[in-house]
DNA sequence: TATTGTTATACTCTATAACTATA
DNA sequence: TATAGTTATAGAGTATAACAATA
């Protein structure tokens, strides 16, 4: 029996094909969420004039509780120094935060939001919700929503444990 | 009883603030899926010089089976036709579509993958899947997946049925 | 030396509006 | 009139590398 195409055996590069069930699974959530992030960034767009990226540098700061510095601010949200410096740029002249010393490292910059960054994030809140209630909660039983929070809660924590950027098995840099 | 930040009750908007879970599943699944998102994107990169919308639009080609108007191709994956022109020219130009007529409406062009294109997306799939797998699958068990899918596909056709863009409640456009 | 953050720069991508051509 | 696609253009965002300052 050779199944030389989607079976349970190794590729010829020894790789194991995902099966259907496990792509369909990743094509969904892959859509599912484009379509969710579009709406949303419409939303904070049209009635606050912030990029999902920038409502979600506000959030942080929020239930933060206090002032975090840029390297805190930037896990997980942004994936480079500078382009977190160009975001918070952007925010600070807006007035929605601050950027100030941080005594105990002077290399460091604590980043405070701002009575209007906080007023804006609560403005702003009610009408997210509601979009992603309507895209998303909409379609989802009470216990589709345990599952979706249990097993997303999981795969997020999983892949920050991911070594970053080493560790790839090899280069195999050949494009074009 | 006056519970007015996060209880069951309605807003002073006349909004259901979301729950806590509702909010930390929909947290883990955006912060999940950007990381998801930019390791499939390094791959892509470094090994096939493609971006995610390039990669999605050459595998939609692919199991299509056969040639698709632009029309049909942007469908899911690009939300302006401007978006598709700009994309399918870099497409063309690296020779991995092609475009043509279509004799059934003069006015649209059907765009078909070329054997370059199918032998790129062949080269690049195991990796691809390598990716995923690592960074999605390995945190998931079989029963998790099935949820998974199940969960998203249907998330992503409520998604799909949403009124695009008008309907929109009302424009509060206060922005600053 | 390693880490924090900024700057300069170049590039990719997206969206809007005006336009052409066909239905 | 409506639809398919392109073009021009402008703006937002990102990443890399070089840099300065502190640990």
């Amino acid at each position: 029996m050779t199944d030389t195409h989607a079976g349970a055996d190794p590729d010829a590069d020894g790789v194991e094909p995902l099966a259907p069930r496990q792509l369909g699974a990743y094509f969904a959530l892959m859509e599912a969420v484009s379509l969710l992030q579009h709406g949303v960034e419409q939303q904070l767009r049209a009635e606050g004039d912030l990029s999902y990226v920038q409502f979600q540098l506000l959030a942080r700061l929020t239930d933060a509780g206090g002032p975090l510095t840029m390297t805190q601010l930037a896990d997980g949200v942004v994936y480079s120094r500078s382009g977190l410096t160009y975001q918070a740029g952007l925010l600070e002249k807006a007035g929605l935060i601050s950027r100030g010393t941080f005594p105990e490292d002077e290399r460091a910059i604590l980043v405070t939001i701002t009575d209007k960054g906080a007023a804006l994030v609560r403005r702003l809140l009610p009408g997210h919700v509601e979009v992603v209630r309507r895209l998303l909660f909409d379609a989802l039983a009470d216990d589709d929503l345990h599952h979706l929070g249990d097993i997303m809660s999981r795969v997020r924590d999983h892949m920050r444990a991911q070594p970053p950027r080493s560790a790839a098995p090899r280069k195999r840099r050949q494009a074009r």
